[in-house]
DNA sequence: TTTTAAAATGCAACCGATTGCATAATATTT
DNA sequence: AAATATTATGCAATCGGTTGCATTTTAAAA
């Protein structure tokens, strides 16, 4: 490894016959130094390849230009289009994003928190561990007054802001849709709903029958990891009852794609026999034959949202404290695997 | 804002009476400290809740502990595994990842790199974007010696470590499955063929031809971006033909999803009148009916080589410049889309 | 008890940029 | 030409750990 040595502002002084303040300054471009003087130290500065030191200039400043990013699992298409949407904005704004996963475990999410406070990020946005049930892990952020925002999944917190779509009116529509279309027996497989993203759209689902005067069964209720395998399991599970439901509305998509694929493969017509409707908007979602009616979540507008409210906070421009929670527009999205019989409107 | 003061090491040096050099190497647990000192210095940093400040430390250390990413995009099912796979090591081996993307342009790959060179990464792990043709703006890194690892989407350089698959290869074996199976009229969609990935698809496509005996039809040789829409485009084209493949081998499984799709809603029976082969083994591929044959992308696998080999280089453990390729292992994946008539083996 | 070896701790100079305040250089006004 | 206002630059302390070397303390050997 050739070393060469770095070049600082002091090496451009000596060199320029000028003091380290001064370069400190021209560098910035401050209108304070002499045109000329600034652009000797830039050219100087580019001509031996200097390169700031981040540390030395964090440590005097005491920010880092740096967002943590916390969420359960990195390798989902939702999840990739949140961080997407968050870079964007965060390399637009100058802000570096470092990213850690908590594989669900609140074990590593709290080691994730205590990395993220170790290196001073400027702010924290989180998306919860499905075994997160208390906030006490992001006490130091609080203490020290680091803003922190929560998206998808949130726990609701007087001086967080949380970034979600309302999952409740979405279950809601989404039953309700079903409902509408004439299905009368409809099954809800849910995630686990320590998390308030599956006990919200589990509520809308009730809250739609009961406007329906359709009394909850709580057969047609499962619980489910919502993986792929959750889907064939629930797909068995529903071959092997005697009072079949007529209509499936899964958290999720990937969970509502292999349970429809599974019963259609058992001879079950979907939607005639069984409608469908998942969550997400996957890409799978308007693969899968007959294409699924799901929720669109909108992932990149949604990570964008939040790196927008904790940069707009950082800078001042808004206070995040102020707006407890941000609800994004997610529309039902209407495919065939839903359209059996009369509508309503 | 309640920006309570900061503990230092003085802080806690002051309290016990005792050196900052002390607390220091104390709160490091070095053996030079006696045990009962060190047990006082780590109580009262806990009580305390000191944090150490990682400025001042890489400031004087030269080294940050820090990985940067850059990708072409984040927000795709590849990546994120990939990126998974990265996280987990190095948060195991206590590094952080900053990661950006170029959204496949030169210029803002440029910026995430000069970015980079300025947070000072201890090494970076770097998909090329699809404009990328040389090197350049990573000389920088090269002449610092700081490490730099290219995967999926690489440029051979003598100093730089590149992490692949086999692209000639699987290329070579997807459209030999299909010839293998009676197709003989192989269409190829290929990506841009500035990157090495798809050039290498597009290799093993016309070597497997030729190995058959059969010769190159430039007609049946497409170049797109290799979007959902370009899979229509793609289909539409194919519709319009006069003398029609009778198979087809896609740079990507998105594109030939959405082209086995229209295709079949035209009509047309695969595999038997079409047969297809995508590439990368994406969740869809799984969903699509019939089921997508495709090449396994190990994503994670991926993810996981490349942070291992930077951080061994890293820790002294290996060097990435004596290795220069290193190809790891994707099987073709055999579903419906591709089975028709007689088999060879 | 004195000498020697080993263990613990401290000193002080770094690392490199930032910034309030003072001073110097230049321009403007009288 | 002297006095005043502007503009440009420098001084020096600061941010908070780290570490080579010196010094002190304690333990072991003579």
């Amino acid at each position: 490894m050739a070393q060469e040595k770095e070049i600082t502002i002091y090496d451009i002084a000596r060199q320029l016959n000028i003091s380290a303040a001064t370069v400190s300054r021209g560098l910035k471009d401050l209108p304070a130094i002499n045109k000329s003087t600034r652009k000797k130290i830039q050219d100087l500065a580019k001509e031996l390849g200097y390169r700031s030191n981040t540390f030395a200039s964090n440590l005097r400043k005491k920010n880092t230009n740096t967002i943590g990013v916390i969420v359960p699992r990195l390798s989902s298409y939702f999840m990739s289009n949140v961080l997407a949407g968050m870079e964007n904005i965060a390399s637009t704004e100058g802000y570096n994003l470092i990213i850690s996963q908590s594989l669900e475990t609140l074990k590593k999410e709290i080691t994730n928190v205590e990395t993220m406070f170790a290196n001073r990020v400027d702010g924290l946005l989180v998306s919860l561990s499905g075994e997160t049930e208390n906030l006490d892990h992001f006490e130091p952020f609080l203490r020290k007054g680091i803003p922190l925002i929560f998206f998808d999944r949130i726990k609701e917190h007087s001086k967080c802001m949380g970034i979600i779509i309302d999952n409740y009116k979405s279950g809601y529509e989404a039953t309700k849709h079903l409902l509408d279309h004439g299905y009368r027996r409809i099954m809800h497989i849910s995630g686990n709903t320590i998390s308030q993203v599956y006990a919200e759209r589990l509520r809308g689902y009730k809250q739609a029958l009961a406007d329906h005067r359709i009394a909850p069964d709580p057969k047609l209720i499962i619980t489910k990891n919502l993986s792929e395998d959750a889907g064939i399991e629930a797909a068995e599970h529903i071959l092997k009852m005697k009072h079949r439901p007529d209509a499936v509305f899964s958290a999720n998509d990937a969970c509502a794609v292999y349970c429809m694929r599974t019963l259609k493969q058992a001879g079950i017509k979907i939607p005639d026999e069984i409608g469908f409707v998942g969550f997400n908007n996957d890409p799978m979602s308007k693969v899968v034959e007959p294409n699924l009616t799901t929720v669109n979540y909108p992932g990149y507008a949604m990570g964008e949202a939040a790196a927008t409210q904790l940069i707009n906070h950082l800078n001042g421009i808004s206070n995040i404290r102020s707006t407890n929670i941000i609800i994004l527009r997610s529309e039902l999205i209407i495919r065939e695997s839903s359209r059996k019989k009369k509508t309503k409107n």
